[in-house]
RNA sequence: UGACCUGUGGUGUAAUUGGCAACACGACAGAUUCUGACUCUGUUAUUCCAGGUUCGAGUCCUGGCAGGUCAACCA
């Protein structure tokens, strides 16, 4: 419906399963042949790549379907459940692109119909009120591989559990001594058709209704009728509800009309990403425990640290559209996360130079006192973002590692008696290495070619290496925050005995300097994206302030020659 | 030892539904380059196993094997 124009790689020519299931009920005209989906995340936590999967796929299948997707909250649990997080959710998918129809919704608005419901099920003796305790109901279960006992409740009157369903929502009960349970099959393969429980006593605050429910409604329950009461026409969820479907399906079949409207589940494989970790819980962990500033921060799976962190939209949906959707465990590496932020940000950043890690270079033949203005290109990849003005003087820096005084054949960068070109600016030749008394070396000198001014010799002579270069008395002076990944095992969550993936923090996932910037970044926006030539892509974070520009690393540029150095 | 699901290059996803196993990322080699970036070219490597059906099987059948999920008053 009102979706807004979404940048994704042209048309595909193959499907995924799940397009494949909806255009054959489109061509079977099943739901009058309408697709409707829905996002239903639960407000406890903030969102991360892994609901950014399915924010796409459900967004997705809305937008190319010509149908529309719900945003649901599923706040059947007030004990978790917050209101920051609801206000998060909502940031993040639009952040990602996305517009839900109208204004969100929320599982708790049913809860009145949900009731009602609740009842009619009573009355038509599929469901009671049972009072065993946690551990009797556990035990009268079963397990997988050993059929259940029926509760003595079992087939307690209709009347007495009508009566018992009241008081409980009337709050006469304790948490934990009565439940609702649907009367199905104690004995099924399924341990979720052995009379799950349909409602639970919970004396919390809600953060919508407030005081106003005492008895909250079962995700199994609330679920699949909440689709039902929208018009869902596809409820797609992850791989660990497929045993869950049949009972989707049961509570289902006690409502519609055979042959009339009708929600279909279907599951996929939930995104796993190499070195890092996506359980809610764990990420909240991290939180709590503080081993990172906040869900925002850029270490963070989250949407919102990958959004600090520099990473745009579009990357991400073109990741997702990359990675694909089908039903075996996956675990995508990381680097293709990388490649889609780089694929992306080559195009739209603009390109400035950078000193991370400063060496002092006097060119002796040039004028003291003097300074120049040179231009520099924005973006070569994108001639209308223009040009610039990068300020030269005597004296500049430039990146440590772009000097070595004994160079093997293949470094073309500077080194005594090599000639480079400074970005933009001028060839210039090493003559001198000053050291102090430990033998580090504090500063080159070297003379510069006037003829080379602006990167060309006229005589064409070539040079093999260009490296970048700020004006020692005419920068900026940033706070750069390096993220570097916060696992160091590509599989966090499998720890060895007695240990957890707290073990696996990479202690070294973060490292701030200072570094010396073009003027340009002056003018930067908390937000504003950058490439630091030959270094990487930088954004400048909200912790800036009007006298501190703070940068943070989104990614680095793929280093071919950082591969031949270690070899 | 139960039920359900899943096995295709290093990773992920395809294969016109029984007809030459392809695309992306990675890796490797080269070209280009005022970013050792980007771009371009090339190379590498794949149908879990064993039978069967068929002119022909990644696809169908049988039997194995491997992995995942399920026994919260969580979602």
């Amino acid at each position: 419906m009102n979706q807004p124009p979404i940048e994704t790689k042209e048309k595909k020519e193959s499907l995924n399963f799940i397009e494949q299931i909806i255009e054959e009920d489109i061509r079977n005209d099943k739901n009058g042949g309408k697709v409707l989906t829905r996002f239903p995340p639960e407000p406890n936590g903030y969102l991360h790549i892994g609901h950014a999967k399915s924010i796409c796929l459900n967004f997705g299948l809305g937008i190319n379907y010509n149908g529309s997707t719900n945003l649901r909250f599923d706040d059947t649990n007030p004990a978790k459940e917050d209101i920051e997080y609801v206000d998060s959710i909502q940031e993040d998918v639009k952040w990602l692109g996305f517009k839900w129809n109208n204004e969100p919704l929320y599982a708790s608005d049913y809860f009145d119909k949900l009731y009602d419901l609740a009842v009619e099920l009573i009355k038509k003796g599929k469901a009671y009120i049972c009072e065993q305790s946690p551990e009797e109901m556990a035990a009268y279960k079963g397990t997988p591989t050993q059929p259940g006992k029926p509760s003595p409740w079992r087939d307690r009157p209709v009347e007495e559990s009508l009566d018992l369903f009241a008081r409980m929502k009337n709050g006469e009960f304790e948490e934990g001594t009565k439940m609702l349970r649907a009367k199905i099959d104690l004995a099924s393969p399924n341990m979720h058709m052995r009379d799950p429980i349909m409602y639970r006593i919970k004396k919390a605050d809600h953060h919508r209704t407030g005081k106003k429910w005492c008895i909250y409604p079962m995700y199994d329950y609330a679920h699949g009728q909440s689709d039902y009461f929208e018009g869902i026409t596809h409820s797609i969820c992850t791989l660990e509800f497929e045993v869950h479907r049949p009972l989707y399906d049961w509570f289902l079949d006690q409502m519609v009309e055979p042959g009339g409207y009708r929600p279909r589940q279907i599951e996929f494989a939930r995104l796993n990403l190499s070195y890092t970790i996506m359980s809610k819980r764990k990420l909240l962990r991290l939180v709590q425990e503080k081993h990172v500033s906040g869900w925002d921060d850029p270490r963070m799976p989250t949407i919102s640290g990958y959004r600090r962190r520099g990473y745009t939209p579009e990357s991400i949906r073109n990741f997702a559209e990359r990675i694909g959707v089908a039903k075996r465990d996956n675990l995508i590496d990381v680097s293709l996360l990388e490649f889609s932020v780089r694929e992306d940000l080559n195009k739209k950043a603009l390109r400035v130079m950078g000193v991370l890690n400063p060496l002092k270079v006097v060119i002796t033949n040039y004028p003291e006192g003097k300074s120049e203005q040179l231009d520099a290109i924005n973006n070569p990849e994108d001639q209308s973002m223009g040009t610039r003005k990068v300020s030269f003087a005597r004296e500049i820096f430039i990146e440590k590692d772009d000097f070595l005084e004994e160079a093997p054949k293949n470094f073309f960068r500077l080194s005594p008696g090599n000639e480079v070109r400074l970005r933009y600016a001028y060839f210039i030749k090493c003559t001198d290495v000053v050291k102090d008394a430990n033998g580090q070396i504090t500063e080159l000198h070297c003379t510069y070619d006037p003829a080379t001014k602006g990167g060309n010799a006229p005589d064409g002579r070539k040079v093999k290496g260009t490296i970048h270069w700020v004006d020692a008395s005419n920068h900026v002076n940033a706070e750069v925050r390096l993220y570097d990944r916060l696992f160091n095992v590509e599989e966090p969550d499998e720890a060895e005995e007695g240990k957890d993936f707290l073990s696996h923090i990479n202690p070294d996932s973060l490292k701030v300097i200072r570094a010396f910037v073009e003027k340009a970044v002056e003018t930067g926006k908390p937000g504003d994206k950058y490439q630091f030539e030959r270094m990487g892509y930088f954004c400048i974070d909200k912790d800036a302030a009007p006298n501190n520009v703070v940068f943070n690393r989104t990614v680095t540029l793929k280093d071919t020659w950082a591969k031949i150095a270690n070899k």
